[in-house]
RNA sequence: GGACCCUUAGCUCAGUUGGUUAGAGCGUUUCCUUGACAUGGAAAAGGUCACUGGUUCGAGUCCAGUAGGGUCCA
């Protein structure tokens, strides 16, 4: 066996060890007729994506819970993928031509297309790579892009099913109009931001009543030249007498007329509304019922155009509105103006406000939206942290048909064809139904040399809505079966961001539930049964984490720096359950301190003895004989049940940082400071050492597979140089564990069940070893180990320390402890098992040590009394139930002798 | 405007259905290179659980309200 290096050095073991999985095919999902299936798809990410803390939070959970699974003997499969990002990709290339000053219309459609795909190769997707070096577990082989050829085509499949079924229609109606990326938006992609700007009090002069004018307030004055009204509150009656007049439009000098229209807010402003259909939604429904043009003032890069004017044409849409306020204010049209706070809508891509925009788009009326709903209302699919449904709920509840088309290059083009010659603004409804005028297949129509293609791509999310489904061969008979669909969907848990809730979640279990198992029941067709929603990774102020800012660290130099174990265990621990997570290196440095911990309680027990035969927990088991058990033995073998038992539970309910904490405090505490401190006296019995030994191995081998799925790597090598791995030499992943009840009842068989009196000994004798060390430590003496201690003690508790007398020298650091009864003093601690005082002569402070004293009995006393309040009070003895009763009199008669211990220690000086 | 969340030690957070004297890590103070680990060990200091009221024998925990902070939707 080679020795173990005295710290911990990820970086080789990280490396060898991924290699090696992946060289064994350790990760690939295979559907299995005799084992429970296990599956998640991972949330793809941008192609044009690099690492972040949010990505690494969120695969390290997917990975926790894949080799969890794994390690409970179910075929496991995780999904990795990558999504073609419409705009962002777009963007990204587009950017790299400029820098050659060109423009995607330069090279025209097709060469921009093949030049993303060279882009993609050659650039794209290195977060996967970046992925395997944090650990993921994914099977790579199944590895799917959602521009990839097969799952083009599922999407293209879907629209045209989609629109088949009536769910898909063309529609010209006001969209959000990104004038940075030219192309609509979703109203999910529209992010509202408060914006100070000002209020502008503009005159319209009275046509038929010269020098009266109706005052109008806007914060778009560059919009006034798209005026096609104004209109008021229909009951307003400062303006009764003026509906049906007309008002000369201060900007492009023309004739409007004033409409009445319940949707004004008379409160608002002068109560006077000024009507740009073209330019606001608002608007355009009241210029609809009221029969009012629209007047579209704006290119599509929001600079106005000769509509507007020649005095503002040409301009961009803020430097208009300087130049509107300045001619207002020539006219003496400007009444006046002040500081105003709005809230605008902005492009979340771009980040600049966004235009409503009357245009012609593909739309889709959702599909499933009840069932959507009942899938989360009644518990097929579970929300975790469960508050989520509600926000899920409630946007189901006031869903509004999805703009699906995109005016872009890079995506699924719309599987759509338009006859030769066809005026396409003039097709009605009936037009685009008709298959002689308008073809829509997936295949595209057999004469292709008489038909047109639709311009537009497909927003990305309406590929990303099939991901759970499409990666795995739906809806391809052939190819379902082999990728396992029958097992594998639904998919276990979804782990994402609260973030996407809307733009994936929901539409994902919309999408499965109209496509997959057509006729099932309802839990059959929902994508996942359970979604685990991450919080958001902020800073130590609480920030969110941006470029701009510069306070998002680097998730590789943490792997360099802590390890990719190191990262993972720190970035768990901070991460509370449904609450954002305010990052602090702190402690991934204290994940990479755990690993060292671990590594050096492993080498401890490499130099402790010689190796045992670890192949497998039966054989570590053969090695133990439990007439050999002290007390320790059996508090460590119940903590570590105890630790299984939650750990699993933890789990269970997706509470990742209670199962690190769980893990941290068993390890650390109870095994290393504890258990291996007083192995090394019990190893130096003969009698016990074996016992000892193979305890440290059974303990260890269960830590290892409990902490693995957090820890891969270091367990994994820890598990080959322990020997664990027998001679076959297997991963530890190839391994099951045992529950808590397996583990007890193996012990049991043994005849080494924990027994629960002996554990609480321990923790009896830590706390006297503690109070001994405390003593030590206020004499100035806390490094010498030859201190002699004295105890006053009960036969009991003398018996407990005779019984444990080496191990007890050795924690306390002591060369002897005597027992004697008639001793006092206040150089002494009141102990569970006695009250125990230094021998030495008292040279040190006996006045710290009397404060010390007094202040323990105070508390004490005045615990008494409390204790004796609640005791003396009828309706608590009537009405509590008998163990909590029961505890405070026993509580009561312990602190009775230890006020008479400590008032003996003080003596009559006190 | 509507909905949800948060407020516990200097910092970041636990605290499961109400039940002994509220915990952890980091940080702080003091001591220690003892034969796994200084990425370590030992000891200690530090909290009227945001505030006000209510329910209860008993409230950090349940209810109502107030204040402050945050998120989402309009």
């Amino acid at each position: 066996m080679p020795e173990i290096n005295k710290s911990y050095e990820p970086r080789e073991v990280e490396r060898k060890w991924y290699a090696s999985w992946l060289s064994a095919g350790a990760f690939s999902g295979r559907p299995s007729h005799d084992r429970e299936a296990y599956s998640i798809v991972m949330p793809p990410p941008n192609v044009t994506g690099v690492l972040t803390m949010g990505h690494v939070l969120n695969n390290t959970l997917q990975d926790i819970l894949v080799r969890r699974a794994r390690l409970e003997g179910k075929s496991a499969l995780w999904i990795p993928g990558l999504d073609h990002a419409g705009i962002a990709t777009q963007t990204v290339v587009e950017k790299e031509l400029r820098k050659h000053k060109k423009s995607r219309r330069d090279l025209g459609r097709e060469k921009f297309v093949e030049r993303v795909w060279e882009w993609r190769r050659e650039k794209g997707g290195v977060i996967l790579e970046q992925l395997r070096r944090l650990g993921a577990s994914c099977d790579w082989d199944r590895t799917h892009f959602t521009m990839d050829p097969a799952y083009s085509r599922v999407v293209l499949k879907v629209f045209e099913d989609l629109f088949r079924k009536g769910h898909i229609y063309r529609g010209k109606r006001m969209v959000n109009w990104c004038p940075a990326s030219l192309t609509a938006l979703s109203d999910e992609e529209v992010i509202m931001k408060p914006v100070k700007g000002a209020l502008y009090k503009v005159r319209y002069e009275l046509a038929d009543t010269p020098g009266g004018f109706v005052e109008v307030a806007t914060t778009r004055p560059e919009t006034i030249p798209g005026d096609v009204a104004l209109a008021v509150h229909p009951g307003d009656a400062r303006y009764a007498v003026l509906v049906g007049k007309s008002v000369w439009r201060p900007l492009n000098r023309a004739r409007i007329p004033i409409v009445a229209d319940a949707a004004v807010d008379p409160k608002f402003g002068s109560g006077a509304l000024k009507i740009t259909p073209a330019h606001d939604r608002v608007d355009y429904d009241i210029g609809q019922r009221h029969g009012l043009a629209v007047l579209d003032i704006l290119n599509a890069d929001a600079t106005l155009n000769e509509l507007a004017g020649p005095e503002l044409a040409g301009l961009e849409r803020f430097a208009a509105r300087k130049r509107a306020v300045e001619l207002l204010k020539a006219s003496g049209a400007l009444a006046g103006e002040e500081a105003y706070q709005n809230n605008v809508g902005y492009s979340e891509r771009a980040d600049v406000p966004i235009e409503p925009r009357l245009t012609w788009q593909w739309w889709l009326r959702y599909p499933r939206v009840e069932e959507a709903k009942a899938a989360v209302r009644d518990g097929a699919i579970r929300f975790h942290p469960e508050r989520w449904s509600k926000v899920y709920l409630h946007w189901l509840d006031n869903i509004q048909d999805w703009c699906i088309s995109r005016q872009l290059w890079w995506g699924h083009r719309i599987p759509v064809w338009y006859r030769k010659g066809l005026d396409r603004d003039a097709l009605s409804p009936a037009d685009i139904s008709d298959p002689s005028k308008v073809h829509v297949s997936a295949d595209g129509p057999a004469d292709p040399q008489n038909w047109v293609q639709e311009d537009d791509v497909l927003d990305t999310w309406f590929s990303s809505w099939l991901w759970p489904f499409a990666t795995m061969g739906w809806p391809d008979a052939g190819e379902m079966d082999r990728a396992g669909f029958d097992a594998f969907y639904p998919t276990s848990t979804l782990v994402t961001g609260p973030d996407i809730i809307f733009f994936w979640v929901a539409r994902m279990i919309m999408a499965g539930l109209e496509f997959t198992r057509p006729g099932e029941p309802l839990a059959r067709r929902v994508p996942f049964r359970d979604v685990y929603f991450t919080g958001i990774i902020r800073d130590a102020h609480g920030r969110k984490m941006s470029k701009s800012l510069g306070n998002s660290p680097d998730p590789l130099e943490l792997i360099d720096r802590y390890g990719a174990d190191g990262l993972r265990l720190g970035i768990v621990s901070i991460a509370p359950q449904g609450q954002d997570i305010h990052f602090q290196e702190d402690r991934i440095e204290n994940g990479k301190n755990f690993c060292n911990k671990l590594w050096n309680a492993c080498r401890f027990r490499q130099m402790s003895g010689p190796p045992g035969d670890n192949s497998s927990s039966k054989a570590i088991l053969a090695r133990i004989d439990p007439a050999k058990f002290d007390a320790d033995d059996h508090a460590i073998l119940e903590r570590l049940l105890a630790t299984t038992r939650e750990v699993d539970r933890c789990l269970g309910q997706f509470e990742f940082s209670a199962a690190t904490q769980a893990l941290y405090g068993f390890f650390w505490n109870d095994f290393c400071d504890w258990y291996v401190e007083v192995s090394k006296s019990k190893m130096q019995a003969e009698d016990t050492r074996g016992t000892c030994l193979a305890l440290q191995d059974l303990v260890l081998r269960q830590a290892l597979l409990l902490m693995h799925p957090f820890i891969p790597f270091i367990t994994e090598e820890l598990w080959a140089q322990l020997g664990y791995a027998g001679a076959s030499g297997g991963f530890i992943g190839e391994h099951r564990i045992t529950d808590a009840s397996q583990c007890a009842s193996a012990l049991e068989r043994l005849g080494g069940r924990p027994d629960r009196a002996k554990a609480e000994s321990v923790e009896r004798m830590k706390a006297f070893v503690s109070q001994a060390r405390a003593l030590k430590a206020e004499r100035g003496v806390a490094a010498r180990r030859d201190v002699r201690f004295i105890v006053k003690a009960d036969p009991a508790s003398w018996a407990t320390i005779e019984a444990n007398m080496a191990k007890l020298l050795r924690m306390a650091g002591a060369a002897s402890i005597e027992r004697r009864d008639d001793f006092d003093g206040i150089a002494a601690a009141v102990t569970p098992l006695g009250t125990v005082g230094l021998g030495q002569a008292a040279s040190a402070d006996t006045g710290a040590e009397r404060q010390r004293l007094a202040k323990e009995l105070e508390g004490v006393v005045r615990h008494i009394a409390a204790t004796e309040a609640r005791l003396a009070n009828q309706a608590f003895v009537s009405k509590a139930p008998p163990a909590v009763l029961e505890g405070a009199r026993r509580q009561l008669a312990e602190l009775q002798a230890k006020r008479a211990e400590l008032e003996r220690l003080l003596g009559p000086a006190s």
